[in-house]
DNA sequence: GTCTATATTATGATAGAC
DNA sequence: GTCTATCATAATATAGAC
């Protein structure tokens, strides 16, 4: 049995340590492209130490996702407190900018959906069955309450508002680094963020339709 | 000097076999995650042509990266001659559908740009100066003689666009093993494709201000 | 031009000292 | 709990037979 939670002494936060630049290795270069030793490096540990807490390269890349989708999970839960008694499309306005900010807050989140989610496979239908179904299942629950009267698209069917919505929002922070080379812009940047945050929005759900028309 | 096309008798298209093979390979498993030895075995050849013909696994990669592109520049240009002389408007429409009906059609065009866009390093940069640039400046182009009269965003920046573009059009294609499973329905469905380029033009052109208002 | 070795390196995992 | 040393394997690339 690998320990979950070490018991004892001297370093209690050295699993989270290793579980974080696992994080950031894995997003970074791919599960096939990082190794064990370069994680243990940059969390400053030695490379025995990864199958002494996690067993196996895999099972630590589980470990690493739980870790980024747990924190996803409390901003979701938040947001959905907060945002309660709304109405559907003003649901959904608040839904697409948070998800907007949060990608350009962690895009090792964006990295992990777009690398896992490409190709058949164990790690593929963990991630998704695990993961992404409640999230999706979540937000075709908010699309499915949106009625064309409040701006929505005709027919807006959950699959393509999902994919649309993560790829409209996620791209440039997943590609962060074509970006700055091919125009120059930093995506990261505060007004970019929220540039291309009021974009999504009206991309998804059109001009508000109880703002003047000006 | 590799043999740039080998310019004798039994095996013309042996070159050409292995590139096609690498694209499918490297846009699947990704440039760590393919081995050359893999890349030979789906072309049929032995894995020692590899270092014969191209020299190295990275330069496989960039024949690989150069074919897939070279072919859809063909498809631009094509594209570019029959709608001239259109409306601003009607063009950028057209070059939506025309987009996504591609990505649909060669999703190795899009998993390339995905893997390659997100780290610095070496292969970034040479496909970015290379390939992206161009594709990028088309685009921004074609974007600043959009004017908001005609039913774009106000203030839509090539960026923005750009990367909002991308993303709604290839996520799904991208993703298409999780998008059947998490939602059950087959992306390359032609129905489905149909469907996507109408919600991607809606989304980044509005509803279209020349058609009835119903 | 194509194939069969093989050299070299890097990886994931293990054994065991401290 | 953390480290060093090592094993077994798989990878790229090379040398050379045919």
């Amino acid at each position: 049995m690998t320990p979950a939670a070490p018991a004892s002494s001297a370093a209690p936060e050295t699993r989270q340590r290793i579980v974080e630049a696992a994080l950031d290795v894995f997003t970074e270069r791919g599960f096939d492209g990082a190794s064990t030793r370069q994680i243990a490096s940059r969390a400053g540990v030695n490379h025995g130490l990864i199958p002494y807490y996690f067993g196996s390269k895999k099972k630590l890349w589980q470990a690493a996702v739980d870790d980024a989708f747990g924190d996803m999970q409390v901003e979701i839960d938040a947001l959905l407190g907060e945002a309660g008694d709304l109405a559907p499309r003003d649901r959904v306005a608040r839904m697409i900018r948070a998800h907007v900010r949060y990608v350009a807050r962690r895009p090792a989140f964006v990295r992990l959906m777009y690398e896992e989610g490409k190709r058949r496979g164990e790690r593929m239908r963990w991630i998704v069955d695990r993961h992404v179904q409640p999230l999706y299942d979540a937000v075709a629950q908010v699309v499915a309450d949106l009625r064309p009267s409040e701006g929505a698209a005709p027919g807006l069917s959950p699959v393509h508002f999902f994919y649309a919505m993560a790829g409209a929002a996620g791209l440039v922070f997943h590609q962060a680094e074509e970006c700055r080379r091919v125009s120059g812009e930093d995506p990261f940047d505060a007004d970019f963020v929220e540039q291309h945050a009021q974009l999504v929005e009206r991309m998804l759900l059109g001009p508000d339709p109880t703002a003047p028309t000006s």
